[in-house]
DNA sequence: GTCTATACTGAGATAGAC
DNA sequence: GTCTATCTCAGTATAGAC
């Protein structure tokens, strides 16, 4: 304990275990603290703030899982030269987290709270503006005759899912029973994304007001 | 002022706008008495504490649309005779809720919010329990060939994306220009959904580790 | 029954001694 | 690097004015 930097890793440790069973506003410092066994002040020395420590909380743990998405979605587009098979993009996006989970489960679970909490923005964009983008134009590959702005939504509404999915607790769906496995949720997923990606384009507006 | 229960309304309205804009943790009570013009202890007078005050919010906002939601649903399947048709089902669900957007944008984004965090799930599966079970029904008579569990799973997906589009924010969808307006959103939503829960199931689990 | 003034506990953050 | 003391502000509780 003389300084190896084993304060700031227990530090870490802790709160993500912590955010990811309770979540970041539920949980505060000094019930950190306490778990940790370390001093109040040296979150600030080390982190700077609650949501500093948080954020590197995710970069910590998303690193490495964005690492390996782009990988494998690289070695998927040298496979298919530039024609990508929309199936595959949504596995190769969603496997890798699956694969964390079986390891990390609470630090899953944190990331998916906050893709839904809107209200940490910031944090979560930061960490995935790039492989966004990177998947986005993937997908825009697959599906060359969705418009940008329809493919977009379906993007948004497909985070809106995966965020539903990795937090995992199913409020409407008391008929589920244990909590299934993370790989086979995720592929049940893929195949509701994939399905809604595909999907016929809606219906231009209607004029009646009345349904 | 002389009070006509002006102070409890003007507490609700004040923390409808101020919750739906930035978020239940991100607003204190200081905040809504101050735009509000009354006393602190008048929040605890009326609501007793402030999720009890959010509760209140989301009762008073949520209890009409619902309310439209069944009647419309009864139509719905009084017409069809106990087979009805999967994209009437979601247009049902998601439109009166687009109708109170028009009028109480703040409201909407506030449901979004609060499906969306983990944080309040009491809150939101009190109101929501009673047309959860309706819907949930509706949507197994309408895809009779889908295992129960699948389709409890495909609700859960599809809770997750109507959240994130409630809510609005496009994080990962920087294309999107002007905030759309949530007629639009809703359609587009809803021919998403159709398409996830039409999809072929998804393949058993594979064997090989390796992507 | 309604509302006000005020105090209490616990949160995140900071300064400075060691 | 670490820890103690302290600051400000949050939600909450209570006593009492009208």
């Amino acid at each position: 304990m003389i300084h190896h930097g084993a304060t700031k890793q227990r530090i870490l440790d802790t709160a993500e275990r912590l955010f990811g069973q309770y979540g970041y506003a539920a949980i505060s410092l000094r019930q950190i603290i306490a778990e940790a066994e370390v001093n109040l002040a040296a979150i600030h020395y080390h982190f700077g703030s609650k949501e500093d420590l948080l954020d590197e909380v995710v970069l910590r743990g998303v690193t490495p899982v964005n690492e390996r998405r782009l990988e494998l979605l690289e070695a998927h587009e040298a496979e298919t030269g530039g024609r990508p098979d929309l199936d595959k993009i949504l596995e190769i996006f969603l496997m890798p987290m699956a694969d964390k989970a079986s390891r990390h489960p609470d630090f899953v679970r944190l990331m998916g709270r906050l893709m839904a909490e809107g209200l940490l923005p910031t944090i979560i964009q930061k960490h995935f503006q790039g492989i966004a983008a990177r998947f986005s134009a993937a997908l825009a590959r697959a599906l060359p005759d969705l418009a940008p702005e329809e493919l977009a939504w379906r993007i948004h509404f497909m985070v809106g899912a995966i965020a539903q999915t990795m937090c995992g607790t199913p409020a409407f769906a008391p008929i589920l029973g244990e909590p299934a496995p993370f790989h086979e949720r995720l592929r049940r997923l893929s195949a509701f994304l994939a399905g809604g990606f595909r999907a016929p384009l809606p219906q231009p507006e209607k004029i009646e007001v009345q349904l």
